[in-house]
DNA sequence: TTAGGTGCAAATGATTTGCAATAAT
DNA sequence: ATTATTGCAAATCATTTGCACCTAA
């Protein structure tokens, strides 16, 4: 039931072929410290409370950079807005709709979880949104 | 594997204590006549093409109160926006990251469903993202 | 040195809001 | 007549972009 996210080695980077900068340091540094996925706001933010200022656009960049590279994975909750955490194993989320706390399920099958989530969590199921994405079969050619 | 989608009745509107208007009939009629979830601004711009000329603030607040009483669903496909769909029996989407096509999926078991989307659809399922939505242990009170 | 990164300011896109005018019941 | 609803303009929030400057390798 439990997520492990990787911890993203700095030299990783390189690996990737990006430049270590202080701001992605700071991005990563922040991620690994998390449990719950950060939009891109929130971890400009806790940038600067880290004295690490930079502009808004730059974490922006570096999330993307991150997610194209697959160091990140993104994610919408009905907020408007991406959330981001480092990538993990295949997981879920579970969001509280009273208090926005969210946690992972590393489950797999819909009826399953939700009865486990139901018994060992005692969160109450209301809804849960599921997308699949991939390509059509007009599309493989 | 077909989703039904309810024809919401002008008179509902009166039921749910909503005023009849041009506006809100045009919006439902535009869900209506659609296979896949539509965005607020897309709406906005078939209504004027059906020469009901509205704002797209006036839209905005339509979909609301539908979203509140439950007339309509609303969801993201990571696009940064939502979509809207006349609310139907529970059910998942497929979206084509080639083409963007979404197509419904009516079951409720993730490896289940993915092997029918790949049999039955021929849709090379990549990845998929879910969430559960509810109450917490803490706020159940 | 030099390609890749960043800051800043302006632009874009989705959505919200205040308020006065208007239409549904 | 009364209240909900709408239009319009301005505001907000998330995100993107152009461009000149800077810095990691």
């Amino acid at each position: 039931m439990t997520v492990s996210y990787n911890k993203v080695q700095p030299e990783e980077l390189h690996k990737l072929g990006l430049k270590q900068t202080p701001a992605r340091l700071g991005v990563l540094k922040i991620l690994e410290n998390q449990t719950s996925p950060l939009d891109a706001l929130t971890i400009h933010s806790y940038l600067r409370e880290k004295n690490l200022k930079t502009d808004p656009a730059t974490v922006y960049r570096i999330l993307d950079v991150f997610y194209q590279k697959g160091i990140v994975s993104r994610f919408e909750l009905e907020e408007g807005k991406f959330r981001y955490e480092l990538t993990a194993e295949d997981h879920h989320h579970i969001v509280c709709e009273s208090c926005g706390k969210i946690e992972d399920v590393s489950d797999c099958e819909v009826d399953k979880v939700e009865k486990q989530i139901k018994m060992r969590k005692r969160f109450l199921v209301k809804r849960h949104s599921l997308q699949f994405y991939g390509v059509c079969a007009s599309c493989q050619g």
